[in-house]
DNA sequence: CAGCTCATGTAATACGTTACATGATTAC
DNA sequence: GTAATCATGTAACGTATTACATGAGCTG
């Protein structure tokens, strides 16, 4: 059992910070705080929950209605949480479709192929948009969470206009490529 | 079988831009040419080519030496490559090692925290260095490969840019919450 | 009491990584 | 002839997604 995913430390990290929640509370927490960062599905969630109960990292701290399980970190979840942050040297994985589409675009006709880089740039821009208004619904506290979550917000922003920024630049260097008055 | 996942068209896609390629050759095709965009383990990719074989979409067109085989794209793969490049969304999952980590910063001491910051502002700043070096090494031709992998060699140079920019903003706002000299 | 939300779980399958295994050909 | 490279494959396991299954408790 190597367990070095990160899923196990999301979950673990959540839990240190809430101090006490289920695991339907923590899939709610997910999609809402990080969703942008990371993403769960309630099977793979509720699996990793007994697995770090198994491993003494949480532990059930009480059982409510309808086999509500509230959940809480250890000291030992704590300390794996710790070495995880420090000790386990971040992994990029570089996966996108987007860009690997981009690769195989002189497969498709010029038009056909611009046609997708601006449906690309137009999708990001709206999410970008999307990204505004759910900054302003929230309320910045001063708990970790919030801190933390604002400054993942902010780079999610530069994320998304980046890349809609490079899109439009593809789209300068398709024209340049294949000029429609060539 | 679903077999709905990128690999299988980024190994398809290669094929059909190389005209005929061996495993191995598409192995070392996918580090130099996409290294940042996909990556494969020799293990998944030999699998990958004969499901792909026997789905009709490449086929051996010779054997070499070494047992050697020589693949190539059939015109069903032409077409299936197509259908995926127009027809299916590009899905976007973001998993960032480096951006979770982040939510738990407040699990450690500020020194730590900034500490962390900083190693992945000096890994990006180096990796932003070696990816100008390469670019230099590689002479652009007008093939396909070359022109979209120079797009997204521009991607992964902004991409770097900004997040080791964000990084370094990163780093100011965790010295506003706690100050030195407070 | 009907419908929604809360709440947890299993099964089947697909996707991905690491390690192991094997051997032919080429270059020096 | 021996070391490097070329070349393909399997086994074991871990990670992730989808679908299915079940039922309790709350709200109107």
């Amino acid at each position: 059992m190597l367990r070095n995913m990160s899923l196990r430390h999301a979950a673990l990290g959540l839990l240190v910070e809430m101090d006490g929640a289920s695991g339907y509370d923590l899939l709610k927490m997910f999609e809402i705080t990080m969703g942008n960062v990371w993403q769960a599905t309630q099977s793979q969630l509720y699996g990793e929950l007994n697995k770090l109960t198994a491993d003494g990292f949480i532990e059930v701290a009480s059982e409510g209605p309808r086999g509500r399980k509230e959940y809480r970190a250890t000291d030992a979840g704590r300390a794996e949480l710790r070495r995880w942050l420090l000790d386990v040297p971040p992994k990029f994985v570089r996966r996108d479709e987007v860009l690997l589409r981009l690769f195989f675009l002189g497969q498709v006709s010029p038009d056909e192929g611009a046609a997708f880089v601006r449906e690309q740039s137009a999708a990001l821009e709206k999410r970008l948009a999307d990204l505004g208004e759910l900054e302003g619904a929230i309320d910045w506290g001063d708990e970790n969470l919030s801190f933390y979550g604002r400054l993942a917000m902010e780079y999610g922003k530069r994320f998304m206009a980046m890349r809609r920024d490079w899109y439009e630049w593809v789209l300068e260097e398709l024209a340049k490529r294949d000029p429609k008055d060539g």
